[in-house]
DNA sequence: TCAACAGTTTAGAATGGTTTTAATGTAATT
DNA sequence: AATTACATTAAAACCATTCTAAACTGTTGA
């Protein structure tokens, strides 16, 4: 649990002015018992549902991107024709499942650790995800 | 080097008819001395200039989704806003230069064996993608 | 060989997620 | 309180992708 004045200061301490609409995306991401995966949309109903308030889908999508890159959140690398985010800043993989479009939490020991061999003179590696892609097991 | 002939024939054998387009298609994906990755735009513009034909966009997406439900294609997951596909359809993964946004093949031995310990229940694994985003080392 | 059918191509329109615009609003600073 | 820089907003624009429906073509069987 995280109160109001936590979320303001970490805003601030980032560089980000809290205004009433970012306090309350804090509070809709990163209040709950459990990190999860949300696209764009499920934001925007989420926060509809949750407050009676309703923020620009602009703002919604400037903000997510802020957040991203101030590390707050992650983007999914899915081949899919939405972004998937991810509250869970840990270092983990994932499973998606195709025919639902749901994303599945692994944890590091569900896959073991993975040793790149190769490398590439003057890049480093800045993170490394494995998706497994579920489908339907009809037997 | 594959012969006009055998693409009709693969073609055939797959259920989809020899056409124009597909033939030439097929030419471009598959009768070059590596394998690559690409976008439909990509793909449009390789057309353009390696033939004086001009193949209408949605027969190149009919196309390559064709391909790819066949398994001639695979398409590679970034959370990027277009599609990227790979001629290479052999079990392997990617490094991802951010900065230049451009995809670079790894040998399976350049990862090793990925070992999923999870299961879910009445699914099964389609695929192990693993992608290493890569950023420069400043140092 | 030819007719008939089913599958394919096409240009252009539609779709839908995301970004931009430019006007209005608000937090921070003086 | 005034100023300034940053944020929010609705609506428009953007752009990759999909859909539509009409024209076209490969295939089949008589």
């Amino acid at each position: 649990m995280t109160t109001t004045v936590e979320f303001i200061s970490k805003l601030r301490n980032s560089g980000l002015r809290p205004t009433k609409q970012r306090i309350k995306i804090c509070e809709v991401l990163f209040n709950k018992e459990k990190t999860f995966h949300f696209t764009i949309n499920d934001l925007v109903k989420i926060i509809e549902n949750e407050a009676n308030e309703k923020i620009s889908l602009a703002t919604v999508y400037n903000t997510v991107h802020a957040f991203e890159k101030k590390g707050y959140l992650k983007e999914i690398p899915i081949d899919s024709n939405q972004s998937y985010f991810d509250t869970n800043i840990a270092d983990h993989h994932h499973f998606y499942d195709i025919a639902e479009k749901k994303l599945i939490d692994l944890k590091q020991t569900d896959v073991g650790p993975i040793n790149i061999q190769k490398t590439i003179p003057g890049k480093k590696i800045k993170s490394v995800e494995v998706l497994v892609k579920l489908e339907t097991d009809n037997q």
